[in-house]
DNA sequence: TATTGTTATACTCTATAACTATA
DNA sequence: TATAGTTATAGAGTATAACAATA
């Protein structure tokens, strides 16, 4: 019945708790498409994040990357370049690998997009204060660190909308 | 060149170190899904969340829950029906309104579901120090708070798998 | 032959619009 | 007639599998 500091049964509570505060700030770090009437899908947005922070991928890098499987990804592609948000350059040193770059209006896209979603934190920050805004920022960056050394339970990575 | 302590300057820097590191959080809290094995798609499991946490539900507040079109949840409850998740009982009050409930399948599968994922958060949790995950709980926390307060920029309420 | 992409097919999801049935 | 749901149709996303082209 004594409160034991530290102990490790607190943790799934804390899980818990957690669990229960997330949904917010998921919604709202997760909603820049929806926010900010962009022109496309989610899905194809993700491409651009990604395609983004890395410059230019391989057809197998991103669907990699996105956790998809190669078929998707060309589809994916199709839509985009024929959006032209992306182009496909082949040849290269490989002439069977093909690289994607974003266009001119797939940068600015993403741009507009990127700032959508800060404007949309910055919203909620302005309402929070100050000692908030640091814990949040700490327990983020910790929980990434964390994470960061886990070899990442179903070993995958799907997700990318950052940067 | 001096700090100036509160400066509201300073918020878009915050905004933007958040945004940087958020995405570790991000993947693994909406990662259920893929992880734990579910045989269902993302969409349909979003609904049994919906339904979960309220109960029952008609169709309408289903889908304005969800953030999608009647006809959208009208499809995605056939397949849910199908698949035996969840039961749709017409009639009642109204005889026009139909009420969705979860099947004791359904129940079960999404508290497989709630299981996963706060296992995948006490894995990163323990990796974490108490002080570190204090901060991510009171930030995420102040964060909703704030959040609840603001007008919501598109005003809707496109998303839902916690509880 | 092994690897990089594309294409065929099928199912899920979402949206628009037309339709049915209650009130 | 207004409201609650369903159904038709079409585009987008993802998966499996068969295929083409380069190394």
């Amino acid at each position: 019945m004594v409160a034991v500091v530290g102990d490790s049964s607190q943790l799934s509570e804390y899980a818990a708790a957690i669990d229960g505060v997330a949904e917010a700030f998921v919604r709202i770090w997760t909603g820049p498409h929806s926010a900010s009437a962009v022109p496309v899908p989610a899905t194809q947005l993700r491409v651009l994040f990604v395609v983004g922070q890395r410059g230019a991928v391989n057809l197998s890098g991103l669907a990699g990357e996105l956790g998809a499987l190669l078929s998707s990804a060309s589809r994916l592609c199709d839509r985009l370049e024929a959006a032209g948000l992306i182009v496909r350059e082949s040849g290269q040193q490989s002439r069977r690998e093909i690289t994607i770059r974003l266009s001119p209006d797939g940068e600015a896209l993403l741009e507009r997009v990127r700032r959508g979603r800060r404007e949309e934190l910055v919203r909620v920050l302005t309402q929070m204060p100050v000692t908030a805004r640091r814990a949040l920022l700490t327990g983020l960056t910790e929980f990434r660190a964390a994470a960061d050394g886990i070899p990442a339970a179903g070993s995958r990575a799907p997700f990318s909308m950052p940067a």
